[in-house]
DNA sequence: ATAAACCCTATAAAATAAATAGGGTTTATA
DNA sequence: TATAAACCCTATTTATTTTATAGGGTTTAT
């Protein structure tokens, strides 16, 4: 499952693209919107202007605003970004490898080899579904 | 990610199932053969005996044994059983529904829709390899 | 009888996720 | 130029979940 904070950024960037057209969107508006904590959205915003999805302006009348078209924010992204790792397994993921303490030799592991296929279908699905497909649902 | 405790069982059934035809395996052995602590695989084998997939023996000599064919073992179901949801959100899972605090209006949310597509296709995947793919690459 | 081995429930420890706190900086506007 | 609005940033606290341990109970071959 989705950690609250990706499924926040979700309805986040939903909000914000549905109003690209209208300025800034202050994080009050989307807080209220959703009933989600300010302080905790704050947070969440600020990581999504750092990866470069959103921009910002500062002062009285500021706000968010999405800086990419929504077709380019796929979810594979978002996920990857707020909650870390698609793969099932830390010994078969892409951005995040780690080995397995118990595995004596991966390229022998049953295990493993079914993670990398599952991982790369996976994968395909995610990044085929971008922000562009959850707003032409809404 | 999958908890250990499900990569454990995965791990438990591939061992039980490379020594299907010498009787019982003992946890000792399984534990010992993967460095994991006895009492934690002793939980996950109980939680697959009683889900159906391991039988098991009493008193000394006893032991674990697979009762299913490893293809009758798709990883979704073992996924299911120790970690939950294989859906990324509550609003779309099929076995461990919750509606989202957040939603007005689930069937007006483009997030649920899409995720709900996420879930048909990852659910496909995941029904489509079994215990069997895994013992395969061993 | 005895020891081996699984059975079962409860609790503790560790890690992670979620939320909160509190002040700092920038900027439009009166 | 004073003010208030709004984002910026880091740290801390709280809650939840995961991981591991504990401790005895029951069954069974020898």
């Amino acid at each position: 499952m989705l950690s609250k904070k990706t499924k926040y950024a979700l309805h986040a960037l939903t909000y914000l693209g549905k109003h690209k057209d209208e300025g800034t969107v202050l994080i009050h508006d989307i807080a209220e919107e959703y009933g989600i904590s300010h302080k905790f959205l704050e947070n969440i915003l600020l990581e999504l202007r750092k990866a470069g999805y959103l921009g910002s302006k500062k002062g009285k009348g500021g706000g968010y605003y999405l800086i990419k078209e929504p077709k380019d924010i796929p979810l594979s992204r978002i996920i990857r970004l707020l909650d870390g790792p698609i793969a099932l397994l830390p010994c078969v993921s892409l951005n995040y490898y780690e080995p397995c303490s118990e595995c004596k030799d991966e390229f022998k592991c049953g295990i493993n080899k079914v993670m990398v296929q599952v991982r790369d279908e996976t994968l395909k699905i995610l990044e085929n579904k971008s922000l562009a497909d959850i707003l032409s649902g809404e």
